[in-house]
DNA sequence: CTGAAAGCGCTTACAG
DNA sequence: CTGAAAGCGCTTACAG
């Protein structure tokens, strides 16, 4: 039998709305009382229902979290900074995928009309998503995570100054013939973007044939890497927009007898777990992840529990990125 | 202004009685009347309150998972299975994490206790969860995923049977002078339990100095095989209880001067995804992981849905592991 | 086939 | 300091 706010408050002999004050820790509730309502609540196990309480104060204490996807890597990071500050604050997170197409998109859309949850973080989310009516309709409060789309506030890693960085330490070596293995997407246009950025200050050549184009997988690193030997073109060093994309590259280049990195640097982007143990060990650029789900999430509960001061909820958010030097890029 | 059921009654000039019928797809409403109700509703954009349906129910359509963390490698791929099922069953999922100690355990009996949702499911979960009295108390409907914990219904890999299979692997390529790292827990003892079996059976030595302990890091692997190399101890074998352990081992026996896979065999557990992508890359076993999800969900919402039929929601289920052999043990 | 009323378990003005 | 009543937005017997 479940025990309920009535019953409560028979037994304490004091009116429901009197349990529901000491519930919620109003001030104006005589000492005694207050004692003997806890001894009951206590003695009886009481919580109160989430259901019941959501419905009656329209909050729910849920925060929706959308992901592309739950198997690719860094995403688990992510999530565990949300969860840390999502839980830290007394609400609970509601985990959906769009991993199932337009079916994903339609129960979003419901979620979102249903009012489920409180406040949205999106992760890395597509446009069918940002640009959703009932989402933009609605006045629920959102974070982006790993990406910008307007209107909406976003944290992000810098991707650009991390790629950057990267074509730093490749002059600072003097590995001035360098080739990009690039990927398709926002992310991989911005990392090109800033390692290009680097060069071109620096006045160091780097035309078209200095990229060669690759999807987000080993194979086509592998495969990215042969065209870019076949072509004929001289290169000292290869930055490869992602991590798997360079361990493919590392394979590529054995295979076609060039050591590592005393024939050619290698440096990829992400910092994935298998980054040190590829051969040689990867040089890469670690992403912020555990920190960026932190930082939307305290965005979002800010927004949420009504701090009206500190960092407004709009706007993007920047959070740094890390050169880890290992030997492929010593 | 948000658009409730009375103001689809009113707008359809029917009460609230039969909109809530059309909704729930019950069989007596005049079919006229259904389609001016679906008109308004179409019309309004209306999506029931998702909190005042579960009140009114008693269902919150919401399914909990517990986890211990977000970011060890392949908790993701569980937690898309679970999703997938779950999405697809139109239920929501409810995450949290025991990531942060007594507080996370507090959390967890708060929510068991205000029926914060229909049913469980616990992924590898500590005995501090499994005990826990509310959730004993509460007739809540539970599965554990990878673990078993009575009296609790689960769902796990047959991770003996990997470990065997690793075994007979070995032995039908010759190698008999086997050595193991192994680490804590059960899901360690279980592997070796599987691995030992085998050679029991074939009559092959095995004795105490053969077994190495490691935590689950590379860096523990490394240590452990040097260990193993130092005793003196004559090996042309090794099996890790796991990939990352694996991955130390690689380096602590290129560090020794031994060939893999020529001087020494080694195999690893999990298929991680760095584990193709290490010198040379691992044989070892992989896990069911999405496979695990999908069955645990299935098994937790045939219960919910009140299926009644096949699979009834008590009792262990195992599902293979499979054994994928690459250069570092041919 | 349809609706009025009670109920799910809370909170919140309002009145005292 | 305390309680009766209305309300949050639905569903569900019950009666017609």
């Amino acid at each position: 039998m479940r025990v309920t706010i009535a019953e409560v408050a028979r037994r304490a002999r004091v009116s429901k709305t009197t349990v529901s004050r000491v519930l919620n820790n109003k001030s104006d509730v005589d000492a005694a009382t207050a004692v003997r309502v806890r001894e009951v609540i206590a003695a009886t196990g009481y919580i109160p229902s989430a259901g019941a309480v959501s419905l009656a104060k329209g909050r729910t204490r849920l925060v929706g979290v959308l992901v592309p996807a739950l198997s690719p890597p860094g995403i688990g990071e992510v999530l565990q900074g949300v969860a840390d500050v999502v839980e830290a604050s007394d609400h609970s997170l509601l985990l959906s995928t769009t991993n199932r197409g337009a079916d994903s998109l339609e129960r979003f859309t419901r979620q979102v009309r249903a009012h489920a949850f409180d406040g949205l973080l999106l992760l890395d989310p597509p446009a069918a998503v940002t640009d959703n009516s009932a989402l933009r309709d609605s006045d629920l409060p959102v974070v982006v995570i790993d990406g910008a789309r307007a209107p909406f506030p976003s944290v992000a890693g810098d991707d650009a100054a991390g790629a950057a960085a990267v074509a730093r330490h490749f002059l600072s070596r003097n590995r001035r013939r360098v080739a990009v293995v690039t990927g398709p997407g926002d992310r991989a246009t911005a990392r090109l973007a800033g390692f290009r950025s680097v060069l071109g200050e620096a006045g160091v050549p780097f035309a078209d044939d200095r990229v060669a184009e690759a999807a987000f997988t080993a194979g086509s690193g592998r495969s990215a890497v042969r065209r870019l030997v076949a072509s004929g073109l001289v290169f000292d060093a290869v930055f490869a927009c992602d991590d798997v994309v360079a361990a493919g590259v590392l394979i590529g280049l054995r295979e076609a007898g060039r050591a590592v990195p005393d024939d050619v640097a290698v440096a990829g982007f992400g910092d994935l777990p298998l980054s040190a143990f590829t051969q040689p060990p990867l040089t890469t650029v670690r992403r912020p992840l555990r920190a960026l789900g932190e930082a939307a999430a305290r965005r979002l509960l800010g927004k949420l529990l009504g701090d009206a001061g500190e960092t407004p909820l709009t706007g993007p958010t920047v959070l740094p990125t890390d050169l880890v030097v290992r030997a492929s890029a010593p």
